[in-house]
DNA sequence: TAAAATCCCT
């Protein structure tokens, strides 16, 4: 009875434990009062004892304290200053008492010691370890838990951890504690068990609820970029969020904000949306800033989602979270990249007070506005109205142009062949103190490339290196294709080697534009030798170089190495398309292979895709180089009738060619008249493949009514055409005739006009 | 400490 009595008492003592933290720290000064046990022994006085040598300690005049107020020894312990003293002291009581919570304290005493030591990391993992060793024979008090905890949490020992925390009873477990635990656990990757800790403090009505520490520790952990271990599932995200929202616990708006743009990131704008809308719900206002819904209208504009750009706008008025002028930029971006650049307009009118209901929003554009409107009307081909902003932005002091202003408009202007202009920007920042950056340099040069001034280019390219700037990858892509575009292949590979030497690191598309430049240039092995380099740097081919290559090495008639890409597409899963099935099915046609033809165009339907014209074009092509011109028209009726892919002016070229080849000229101009019923216009091919007929058959008249259709459909004869024409037409005396169709006159006879007036 | 703007390949 009276022992049971006693274990109550103690048992309350025990649950008092947890705000005796503090009284806890106080007592690091030493200072408590004199504590007396029933032997009359003050606390001073045990600590006076425990000084001596091991084999003078009296259990008996210990023993109250066992019993009566085993708190004391916590004092007694901390007051011994000693770890191996309180370590022995434990050893000391172990073996003459099966009395737990004496040990509990002592041990929880030992532990504080250990937090006072200059290596406390170290200490506390002894004592742990120590613990372990005597199979656990100490309880732990909830303080021992705490600190044991936090000790495991930071040496990353998972297992320890939890094991730990089972053993650890419900009484002793506190919100602290399991904070603590979820850092450990989070920090070493520990999801699962985490989310089980948290399973427990999240229950209804649970001893130990979740507090803003908790929150502090999870919200960081979901807004992490990138973590060790697995990842969080959507529904856990959404679980957590919920239930700590619940529980009064939010997140900051930088914790909040950081979560949304991970999520959004990662494409999961549906998850976002959630987590941003449970936290409006149960935290209004108050627990959400505009800048948490800026990172969810960003991911929403990535997505062009629209309608739930707007739905959240609204949502924010309603709830009164006021916009910043951030918000204002993202929607305007959003609008621009829509090419809604009248209503982005509408919107940057509201904040300047130009349009109706005078600034309401009291958001003043700043520059990054600006210079969104401004690449937004460059990229529609306002380049002029941007010239204004620019101007107006001169007279602003919070929103003075910057490098990104300049570089916008020089690259609009360059875009649309204003090179002169482009120039006179460039000098203008210079004059305004603005610094040009490696964007500038990159828009110049590719504006010039772009408009066969590589000469220029490569002169302004060197004069910036004079200045200091150095060219990256973008430089070197714009220069590379340019050369290659000039046919100077020598040059481009030049570039791409200074790009290597000069220590600039360059990305995948610069190799993808030597491997295209290559490749369409017929030197495979060049290109070849790059595809390895750029696998040496660590990159891989996407499915357009793919695409290039195998066509290349078509027309190399490399057969192996068509292969050879084949197979590597497989491997490493990239996908062939149209494109990748036409080369094939074209180069099979050419080289007469049918059969092999036939069966690539049955897996292509197999894998889903559908044929284009082009497939048609290669197949038709096939039978007119086979001379089985029947079978290309049969093909070419089916084309006609299933109006899903009807065939474009190559088809016909290709046609009228074989058909005027077979002498069947009657049929190649019927196809003629055919094309321009359907509205299919001739180009210069089509024209030469129907003169070349009509000359053979020495169909005179049917060549000036051809001509004069050449002419009514703005298609320029080139050097072919005048080859065609130019003998025939002197052999039979009309080479007058040809001169008024060079300078674009009507030669048909039949016309009403006398043409020979008009000629001269 | 998080949220909006510029340049290159097919």
């Amino acid at each position: 009875m009276l022992v049971q009595s006693k274990l109550l008492r103690l048992r309350r003592i025990h649950r008092l434990l947890p705000s005796t933290f503090s009284s806890v720290r106080r007592c690091r000064s030493y200072s408590s009062p004199p504590l007396r046990n029933d032997a009359g022994l003050t606390v001073t006085q045990v600590v006076e004892l425990l000084q001596n040598p091991l084999n003078h300690w009296d259990y008996d005049k210990l023993r109250p304290f066992l019993f009566e107020a085993s708190h004391h020894l916590l004092h007694i312990t901390i007051r011994l200053n000693s770890i191996p003293k309180a370590l022995d002291f434990i050893n000391f009581l172990g073996d003459r008492t099966e009395h737990h919570q004496a040990l509990s304290r002592v041990f929880e005493g030992a532990l504080e010691l250990a937090t006072q030591h200059p290596n406390s990391q170290k200490e506390l993992l002894m004592l742990h370890s120590y613990r372990k060793s005597i199979g656990g024979r100490i309880a732990l008090t909830s303080r021992s838990g705490f600190l044991l905890l936090k000790c495991l949490g930071k040496a990353q020992m998972v297992e320890d951890s939890l094991i730990l925390f089972k053993e650890l009873d419900s009484s002793s477990k506190s919100s602290e504690i399991c904070n603590e635990l979820l850092k450990g656990l989070f920090r070493s990757g520990g999801i699962d068990g985490a989310l089980h800790v948290l399973d427990e403090m999240l229950e209804r009505d649970s001893d130990f609820p979740p507090n803003n520490f908790t929150g502090e520790v999870v919200f960081r952990v979901l807004g992490e970029q990138e973590r060790r271990g697995r990842s969080f599932a959507d529904e856990e995200i959404m679980g957590l969020v919920t239930k700590l929202c619940e529980h009064g616990v939010f997140p900051d708006t930088f914790k909040l904000t950081q979560m949304i743009t991970k999520l959004c990131r990662h494409r999961k704008n549906g998850v976002a949306w959630e987590v941003l809308h449970v936290v409006m719900r149960l935290g209004g206002a108050v627990a959400v800033e505009a800048a948490s819904c800026n990172a969810l209208l960003a991911g929403l504009g990535r997505e062009r989602d629209i309608q739930r750009m707007n739905k959240l706008m609204a949502e924010m008025e309603e709830m009164g979270i006021k916009p910043s002028v951030v918000t204002f930029g993202i929607l305007v971006n959003h609008l621009c990249k829509a090419r809604r650049i009248d209503e982005a307009l509408q919107v940057f009118d509201k904040l300047r007070g130009k349009g109706e209901g005078n600034n309401r929003v009291g958001v003043e554009p700043d520059v990054v506005l600006f210079n969104t409107l401004i690449d937004g009307l460059c990229k529609v081909g306002r380049e002029e109205h941007g010239l204004s902003l620019l101007e107006e932005m001169k007279t602003k002091k919070q929103s003075r142009p910057n490098t990104i202003t300049y570089n916008c408009l020089i690259d609009g202007f360059c875009k649309a062949g204003n090179i002169g202009k482009a120039r006179e920007l460039y000098s203008q920042m210079i004059e305004e103190g603005v610094q040009p950056s490696v964007v500038t340099l990159n828009t110049m040069v590719n504006g010039l490339c772009k408009h066969g001034k590589v000469h220029n280019a490569v002169e302004f390219f060197n004069e910036m290196k004079g200045k200091g700037l150095k060219g990256n990858a973008v430089t070197y892509t714009a220069l590379i294709s340019a050369f290659c575009g000039v046919n100077n292949i020598d040059k481009a590979m030049q570039y791409f080697d200074d790009m290597l030497s000069s220590g600039c690191s360059p990305d995948a598309i610069v190799y993808y534009s030597l491997i295209s430049g290559l490749s369409t240039a017929g030197r495979m092995d060049d290109a070849s030798v790059v595809v390895s380099r750029l696998k040496q740097a660590g990159f891989g081919l996407d499915l357009t170089c793919y695409n290039v290559l195998i066509s290349g090495f078509c027309k190399k008639k490399k057969l192996e190495r068509v292969y050879e890409m084949l197979n590597e597409m497989e491997v490493t899963g990239v996908k062939p398309d149209i494109v990748t099935y036409n080369t094939l099915v074209s180069y099979l046609g050419k080289i007469g292979d049918f059969e092999t033809a036939s069966n690539v165009m049955k897996r292509m339907i197999k894998e889903g895709l559908e044929p284009s014209v082009v497939t048609y074009g290669a197949v038709i092509h096939a039978y007119c180089l086979k001379k089985n011109v029947d079978e290309a028209m049969k093909i070419f009726e089916q084309m006609c009738s299933n109006s899903k892919v009807p065939p474009n002016t190559v088809i016909y070229s290709i046609l009228i060619d074989a058909l005027c080849k077979n002498s069947n000229v009657e049929k190649a101009v019927s196809l003629m008249d055919d094309m321009k019923i359907k509205g299919v216009r001739p180009n210069t091919t089509t024209y030469n493949a129907i003169f070349k007929g009509v000359r053979d058959k020495k169909m005179l008249q049917k060549a000036f009514e051809l001509m004069d259709r050449m002419i009514e459909d703005a298609c320029s004869p080139d050097y072919v055409t005048m080859e065609i024409l130019t003998e025939w037409f002197d052999a039979v005396g009309e080479i007058e005739k040809l001169k008024c169709f060079v300078e674009g006159y009507p030669v048909s006879s039949s016309s009403a006009l006398s043409p020979t007036s008009n000629c001269f």
